[in-house]
DNA sequence: TGCCTATATGTCAGATATGACATAAACTAC
DNA sequence: GTAGTTTATGTCATATCTGACATATAGGCA
């Protein structure tokens, strides 16, 4: 099994905010997983505030309906660019993509 | 010339917090370069204090010399989440990074 | 039950980012 | 001056991310 895969599985077992120490991730790899959870949670948020679907948002931010539900799954496969631009395409300014992460 | 080139060029004649509105730029562009920008910045700031140089940098983060200085720069061609990781890397807690963007 | 809408998962070709390298430019200190 | 150190810029092969597509799963609701 590849880090990659394996470490979404892990991180996939907690609920939000409790990442912790686990296995071998350095405590790098975990702050970078939190944020990045914290961010694709942020964007489910919005999502569900405006009531739109994956494919709405999807159409809003130019990419398709699986990428969405992969940023909102906190897949491994999506950057924090990723999550940052559709967060912004959603009309979050950087403050609120800021509190998003702390 | 490339759209993103021409964006980089435009945006390093501006000072930090200045990427005002110039040309074609989307609010959405103009948020995420200003905060890769702020992210930059922000890297910059952590060596400086740390007074390390770029190799040293490079090395806590297992990049190259040249791309330290591409991420310092804001270059077209970094993602935010090279910078990040390299925040990250460098000591920062993902509130800091939050901070920076903030 | 079947039908409809929403969300999740797997895959892949094309796009973009990456580290590494060479080399140039900018600074110091001699 | 020039030798040494640091930072900037250009390029490129490989790695990684991306949108799109197919398909699966889940939740209504008649």
């Amino acid at each position: 099994m590849k880090a990659t895969k394996r470490k979404k599985l892990e991180a996939k077992g907690w609920k939000v905010g409790s990442v912790e120490d686990f296995l071998d991730l350095t405590p790098e790899e975990m702050a970078y997983i939190e944020l990045k959870l914290s961010l694709s949670n942020s964007l489910k948020e919005r999502r569900a505030k405006k009531k739109l679907s994956q494919v709405e948002v999807a159409k809003i931010v130019k990419t398709s309906q699986s990428r969405v539900a992969k940023m909102e799954a906190g897949d491994p496969s999506v950057s924090i660019d990723l999550l940052v631009k559709s967060l912004l395409a959603l009309g979050a300014s950087p403050k609120e993509v800021a509190k998003a992460i702390a």
